[in-house]
RNA sequence: UGGGGAGUCGCCAAGUUGGUCAAGGCACCGGAUUUUGAUUCCGGCAUUCGAAGGUUCGAAUCCUUCUUCCCCAGCCA
């Protein structure tokens, strides 16, 4: 624990952050150390009769099942579970779908497999901890009982706008509704009525007993049941009064003995009716003791991103991209096809931090993430993405050898793989020109430059249509010069291209994606969000490919040499034919003085 | 104008029992290696902690005032 940490990245210790000394000052306290665990959620009695909980500490996260998860969740996710693995805790998967006008299982899908996707496990050879808060309903309203019973919550007839009308506004204080001093029994028989399903949506609902005067707008008689008469994913139509989140929140975090409940900065108004519930409850006998506490921290900004969900909506339904899982998109499984990878979220998270602090996170900051990882995983290929013809003149045509490239070149043991050499190749339009800029030093009439693993070769010359355009690029190449060979290094040459045989190469479609903003602050200002789309998001090309690439598998990753990260497409290939998304490109400093 | 939060290098972020502590990462700038203008590697990078006062031998850390930004008036979460 005491020494000095070194470089080595699978040995840092995790950054310290708020939450943590939280957690630390907590732990050193043994402030949990007595809670008991049954080994399932429920009220004290039955956590009581368990023994002493084993995990050290309880987090969860807990998504509404009423959409896809985005890249601000993934800082979520990898907060919530990477506290408990580094804690000898457990985190608990957790569906918040206490509202069933927007919850679908399609969602709890989505996310079940995109918390995994992320690495993430909530379930090990002794608990399953996946949960639906819809489960609780029999226990939130047993609560709510209590609540009643003691004097703390009443059923208010008032309409929403009445309601809204005497809540009062940010400077002045709220009016009692005229039905707060309704009894116990009486409210105890209107709520039971309400569950019965007596009355229609509105025409009741339940409140907390607080203080309408409180200058907290949350503590001002919060409503906390209301009636609903819908089906709900999960407990189809048994019930017909549903908890506000409120109130569910807090309930669902003791019955699961979470013991941080870690949630974002908007919910910090919120705490002290998170506090005031638990408190009450514990009181009445209904929860263990110590009660959950709350912990706020700032959601996950970007530049060039868009992250609400109404936006996000909006962009699937006006199709300015296809559909959730656009590369371009923002949303897990976007990201997912984008070839971004969870070990790059890993690296994010840890990067980013946590705090209070209202941050804006560089782009660019989460693309170097991606590369951190994928420099060190994905296996080298070569691709051609901008073809121009280079003729070798004085090689034989139809002649061909093999030339080896390294798959990986900071791991040899990956070996080698044969790359066919001949007359005709395909080599990147820019790695040509006629007349060089200064400090140019690819191919140019009179230059030599190696053709990577293969030979150097000087520059002839080009042809040209009648337009004026470069068609084909000639050069001659040094027989002594092969890569691997004993002579290849006696020329020394500073232009380094990548090519591809033109008879062998596999032509493939390749979508080379840019954000999807050219915006910094999409919609700042007074400006619409879909006026800062940037129109170049997705380029598709057609790409001369090495041979080896159509091998590729769904989701398979590689460093297209010189060009940046690709993955094969998971949605569009097929086998034997993969088309190729670009992640993110590698950094090129050459471009960023040139241009 | 009520309440709740936050302001430390371009972007994050340690530090908050006052005393060589202004960590670290990313970016950036040099230089070395390099058959990816990539990677890797060395070196550089805040007399200053939103501002102004004050307390103190000594303050990013304590006090006062000011200032900027974020959140809250759903029977959403």
């Amino acid at each position: 624990m005491s020494h000095t940490p070194d470089n080595s990245k699978d040995s840092a210790a995790p950054a310290a952050n708020f939450i943590r000394n939280i957690i630390d000052a907590d732990l050193a306290a043994g402030k949990h150390a007595q809670r008991r665990w049954s080994g399932a959620p429920g009220l004290a009695a039955q956590q009581q009769a368990g023994n002493l909980d084993t995990a050290k500490i309880r987090t969860r996260f807990p998504p509404e099942p009423n959409g896809y998860l985005h890249l601000g969740h993934a800082k979520s996710i990898c907060l919530n579970f990477g506290l408990a693995r580094d804690y000898g805790g457990r985190c608990h998967l957790r569906f918040d779908d206490t509202n069933p006008e927007k919850e679908e299982k399609e969602y709890v899908d989505s996310i079940i497999d995109a918390v995994r996707w992320l690495g993430f496990a909530w379930q090990d050879e002794k608990e399953d901890n996946l949960y639906f808060a819809s489960n609780y309903f029999d226990w939130m309203a047993a609560c709510a009982e209590y609540l009643i019973e003691a004097g703390h919550a009443y059923v208010d007839s008032q309409s929403a706008d009445e309601m809204r009308a005497s809540r009062g506004t940010l400077t002045e204080p709220g009016k009692d509704s005229p039905y707060r001093q309704r009894s116990p029994a009486e409210n105890m028989d209107l709520f039971n009525r309400m569950k019965a399903g007596e009355f229609p949506d509105g025409a009741h609902i339940l409140r907390a007993r607080i203080d309408m005067a409180s200058p907290n707008i949350n503590m001002r008689d919060p409503a906390i049941y209301r009636i609903r008469h819908a089906t709900h994913h999960n407990t189809g139509d048994k019930w017909c009064v549903y908890p506000m989140y409120t109130f569910a929140h807090p309930i669902e975090d003791a019955l699961e003995n979470i013991t941080h409940s870690i949630c974002t900065l908007e919910f910090e108004d919120q705490r002290p009716f998170y506090d005031w519930l638990l408190d009450h409850l514990a009181e009445g006998g209904l929860l263990q003791r110590p009660v959950p506490q709350q912990i706020e921290f700032s959601r996950l900004n970007l530049t060039y991103v868009v992250l609400s969900k109404r936006k996000l909506i909006q962009l699937v339904e006006e199709k300015h991209v296809d559909g959730w899982d656009d590369p371009r998109m923002p949303t897990l499984v976007g990201a997912r096809r984008r070839g971004y990878t969870p070990e790059g979220f890993h690296l994010l998270a840890e990067r980013v931090g946590v705090s209070k602090t209202d941050s804006l996170i560089d782009y660019t900051l989460l693309e170097d993430c991606m590369r951190e990882g994928l420099n060190e995983s994905a296996e080298r290929r070569v691709a051609v993405l901008d073809p121009l013809k280079l003729v070798i003149d004085n090689y034989p045509a139809g002649q061909s050898e093999e030339c080896f490239a390294p798959n990986h070149p900071l791991k040899p043991e990956l070996g080698k793989r044969p790359v066919p050499f001949s007359r005709e190749l395909w080599i990147e339009r820019e790695d040509f020109m006629e007349t060089p800029s200064k400090g140019y030093h690819r191919l140019y009439p009179g230059n030599m430059a190696r053709l990577r693993y293969g030979y150097v070769i000087k520059c002839l010359g080009c042809d040209k249509d009648a337009a004026g355009n470069v068609i084909a690029v000639h050069a001659e190449y040094l027989p002594d010069s092969k890569s691997g060979t004993p002579g290849a290094d006696n020329y020394k040459v500073k232009g380094n291209l990548h090519w591809v045989s033109a008879a062998d190469a596999y032509q493939a479609e390749v979508r080379l994606y840019d954000r999807l903003f050219s915006n910094p602050a999409p919609g700042s200002g007074d400006r619409n969000f879909l006026d800062d789309l940037n129109p170049d998001s997705a380029k598709r090309i057609t790409a001369q490919l090495e041979p080896a690439l159509k091998a590729a598998k769904p989701e398979e990753r590689f460093q297209f040499e010189r060009h940046g990260y690709f993955v094969a497409d998971r949605r569009d290939s097929k086998d034997g034919a993969p088309v190729f998304n670009r992640t993110v490109t590698l950094k090129d400093s050459w471009g960023k003085t040139a241009k």
